[in-house]
DNA sequence: TCAGAATAAGACTGGACTGTCCAGTCTTAC
DNA sequence: GTAAGACTGGACAGTCCAGTCTTATTCTGA
């Protein structure tokens, strides 16, 4: 007990310290271009461990994505209260989109998509699940929103679920795809992601709005 | 003159071939999955042919890839003439929307997509060709056909590069993303990208018709 | 305190890969 | 017919990598 250390025993710190060196090196070189001696260098661990803690190459990719799915999933999640008088709706889009905005566009999770992107055919489970943790989640989420809000009058929606992946990629499609395609660099600014919400909010509720006209 | 070769001179042949085999070894396998010796084999081609024709793995690599963006982006092109009245407006929107998701979630374009997108830091111009070529191209044409309609008074559209990317990926994006992370199973029917694409328009007209009201 | 487990360091294996080289054959153009 | 050069087939060098093994050290739990 003389020199305690930082965190819990050695051997969970040690298996914290290879999937924080795994997501750099993952992330930065792709499955096939990361060598597992790079890895172990940067965790500070022999091979030796790495093998002892994950059994192979592909176990600690498959465990490593999953659990940056899981994570990034969570985060989309976080749920806002309904807006109760119409005059908060168009706020309420606007906040969500924003939200959702800020989170997807993250370069550690933009990067993620594309690695397993790139891997579908490799690993189609970890693809799967980062659809059915992001976008699916997201808009099924987001139906049941717009389901309470046509009962309580606040909205129109005939179907909720094709009216939830509207907004969704509305909102999300265009700044996703180019930051996908031209890099993290060709993300907008915050002011501009919030006008880019704006306009995409001013669309779905033109279409949604239970009693107005449709333009401002 | 005896034994009359069936296209051209035998030099043009092979690199033909080996585009060819490039196309399915790349596309199967990724950049760094894919082996030269392969390549070769499958070409009917020895190696040093293969080198001789196009230098390197990353030459060939790149070449590829930029002919494909190329083709591809040409068939995204072809113009479909204006409408002239107010009930065309519809069908035409629909026309171009079916088009545009029948080329779009080809097998073959699909897997260029993943693979461009998973190489994006090894080779960041290829992925900016393929997004200018395919979703820059389209949306600008998109913007200057609603402009047209927009003068004649067929559309009520103020910003026709925000109204031209929204209608492309409320039309887009949902199939798109799900065939890029569930695979290319995840396409859905034909009849079922036309339902799909009957709600984008729907939607879209709704929010940019000059003098209707909203909801049909 | 002390035995057993975990780890370090790094050598090692077996194999795959890119790119080169070479000797000899086949095409093509003149 | 002949010369230039494209092509073949295979060997080859050099590199890299996943995963295993060895030996010595360090940590952990009772």
């Amino acid at each position: 007990m003389v020199t305690t250390l930082e965190q819990g025993p050695q051997s969970a710190r040690k298996h914290v310290a290879i999937l924080t060196a795994a997501e750099q090196v993952f992330l930065r070189s792709g499955y096939l271009g990361a060598s597992m001696d790079e890895l172990a260098a940067l965790s500070g661990v022999s091979k030796q461990t790495v093998y002892k803690h994950f059994g192979s190459k592909e176990a600690l990719f498959v465990e490593l994505i999953t659990a940056m799915t899981r994570d990034a999933g969570d985060r989309v999640q976080q749920e806002i209260p309904d807006p109760e008088r119409e005059d908060e709706l168009e706020g309420y889009l606007q906040r969500y989109a924003e939200r959702q905005l800020a989170i997807v566009l993250t370069p550690q999770l933009l990067q993620l998509r594309r690695l397993v992107i790139g891997e579908v055919s490799r690993f189609p489970a970890l693809a799967a699940a980062l659809y059915d943790g992001g976008p699916r989640r997201a808009i099924s989420t987001l139906a049941r929103v717009f389901s309470r809000l046509t009962e309580a009058g606040l909205l129109a929606v005939p179907d909720p679920d094709i009216a939830a992946a509207q907004f969704n990629w509305l909102v999300m499609a265009g700044p996703l795809n180019e930051a996908m395609l031209l890099g993290d660099a060709a993300v907008p600014t915050p002011a501009a992601l919030r006008r880019h919400a704006a306009e995409g909010v001013r669309v779905f509720l033109a279409a949604h709005r239970p009693t107005r006209l449709p333009r401002v």
